[in-house]
RNA sequence: CGGGCUGUGGCGCAGUUUGGUAGCGUGCUUCGUUCGGGACGAAGAGGUCGCAAGUUCAAAUCUUGUCAGCCCGACCA
């Protein structure tokens, strides 16, 4: 495969040295600070050429985990007339979380906070027999919700980039085998993105339906608490009950009414956590179906309802919770999963014998796919290596006074080792290397 | 929506109490020196002090209104 590395000298990045006085969290400061996004509005954010790379990363593992077990995808509007909404009450539900809007000749529009309605329409309009089940489709969107209050970056946005799957199946059984593939998918994803993550019971809240579960990541600016046990039992607050009945918050005032220590149903003692939400999947059943009054013939040319699951995965706050998880004091630490780049390449001093082995290096490299941002800019090699820091690719090449001896250091950005190769010895440790 | 706070060159901030020629750091431009760990010197560019109205000889500073943003709380991928 053919690879273009991407030259910092001709790259449309500026990296901050000072920490923006607007960003609360350290993930989202060093997104910021190393040039992965740009904030627009409240919640709303531009992303950068280093952010893009990445989303594209979290893209292609959750499009490739999704069409493993059979999605199919589609893109829907993000603009959408209300009449859908109407129908199944959502359109009052939302409330002010919902963006509405007005075009010229007054007719209501929304910017979809979601995508339930579209998905069954789409259903309705093509699934009219038994035959055709099951099926799943997903799209990648963005999302508009207009929360009380955006915090932390793109943890929680107004406008974000989720991916949304629905299954369609014709009983709970069928529902079944659809929500324990999406269960499945989501715990590959997890494990390819790199995360630590638990499965927790949750409640339904506005998408409706019964079965529900979310996937966490722990962290300490995360916004939900859930409670586990050490049998792996898992709970959002807000679905959890303790041993004697008492509800985990309370209903007026939500108050937190529990403590590690609690005895959950089980008997066994939780322990409470701070958690940030990254995944929530649903057993929809025939809400939305009835609300169009979707029918579908069966072998016996009966008229059943279909069942209906939703699955969302919150892609932009994947790029965001994983800067909270992964960076130090220098800056962001980039999994080899997810990095902009697989290597950057830093040009310590300048002559044409680097520039020559650069190119080599990428030339060599490429072979087995690795990509690169390679930093040739005219300016002292100090700034280099502290934004390579910043910006968090997982290896460095340094190209430098050791290049007479065709020696270059590799610097392993996790862990700061340093090791000094030959480019051969380069190329054997990266073409070799899995093949 | 309730409570707290902030809007001053790209970014970080001082100046507001006590009205009197808009400042510092960083970044940016040019030249020279330097150049493997955020170099040094010199010369520059860049600001409707969020917006509007008012008070005043005079407003970044005082008054009123308004917009935007941030933090804490109630809702959410």
């Amino acid at each position: 495969m053919t690879y273009n590395p991407t030259y910092l000298s001709d790259f449309p990045i500026k990296t901050l040295r000072e920490t923006p006085s607007y960003a609360d969290t350290p993930g989202y400061q060093y997104l910021i600070r190393a040039g992965f996004v740009r904030p627009a509005s409240a919640g709303i954010f531009t992303l950068l050429p280093f952010g893009m790379k990445v989303i594209s990363k979290i893209e292609t593992i959750v499009r490739e985990e999704i069409e493993a077990i059979g999605g199919v995808e589609v893109l829907f509007p993000a603009l959408l007339p209300k009449e859908p909404f109407e129908t199944t009450g959502r359109w009052e539900e939302f409330g002010e979380s919902m963006f509405k809007l007005r075009d010229r000749k007054l007719s209501d529009y929304l910017l979809a906070p979601t995508h339930e309605e579209m998905f069954t329409l789409l259903g309705q309009e093509m699934f009219h027999s038994y035959q055709d089940f099951p099926a799943i489709l997903y799209q990648i969107q963005t999302k508009y919700r207009d929360e009380l209050r955006p915090r932390a970056g793109l943890i929680r946005g107004r406008e974000f980039i989720m991916k949304d799957s629905y299954s369609f199946d014709l009983d709970a059984n069928g529902l079944d085998v659809s929500y324990q593939k999406h269960r499945q998918a989501y715990q590959k994803i997890f494990n390819r993105l790199g995360f630590d993550y638990v499965i927790v019971s949750a409640q339904s809240g506005a998408m409706g339906g019964s079965k529900s579960e979310e996937f966490f990541t722990v962290s300490p600016i995360g916004e939900d608490t859930f409670i586990s046990t050490p049998s792996g039992f898992a709970s959002n607050v807000e679905a959890f009950e303790t041993y004697d009945g008492r509800p985990a918050i309370d209903p007026k005032t939500g108050e937190l009414l529990i403590k590690d220590g609690d005895l959950a149903k089980n008997g066994e003692p939780i322990t409470l956590h701070r958690g940030i939400e990254l995944a929530h999947i649903f057993q929809l059943g025939q809400k939305y179906a009835r609300a169009y009054n979707w029918t579908v013939q069966n072998q016996n040319s009966e008229r059943i309802t279909p069942t209906m699951g939703s699955y969302g995965i919150g892609i932009s706050r994947i790029l965001a919770t994983f800067a909270e998880l992964f960076h130090d004091e220098k800056g962001l630490i980039w999994s080899t999963a997810l990095s902009p780049y697989d290597f950057q390449i830093i040009q310590a001093i300048s002559n044409d014998k680097v520039k020559e082995t650069s190119f080599e290096i990428v030339k060599q490299l490429a072979k087995r796919g690795y990509s690169f941002l390679i930093d040739d800019r005219a300016i002292s090699a100090g700034v280099k290596f502290k934004d390579a820091e910043l910006i968090g690719v997982p290896q460095t090449i340094v190209l430098g006074n050791l290049i007479k001896e065709h020696k270059i250091e590799l610097k392993h950005r996790a862990t700061g080792s340093i090791e000094t190769l030959t480019l051969d010895q380069l190329y054997s440790k990266f073409l070799l290397a899995g093949s």
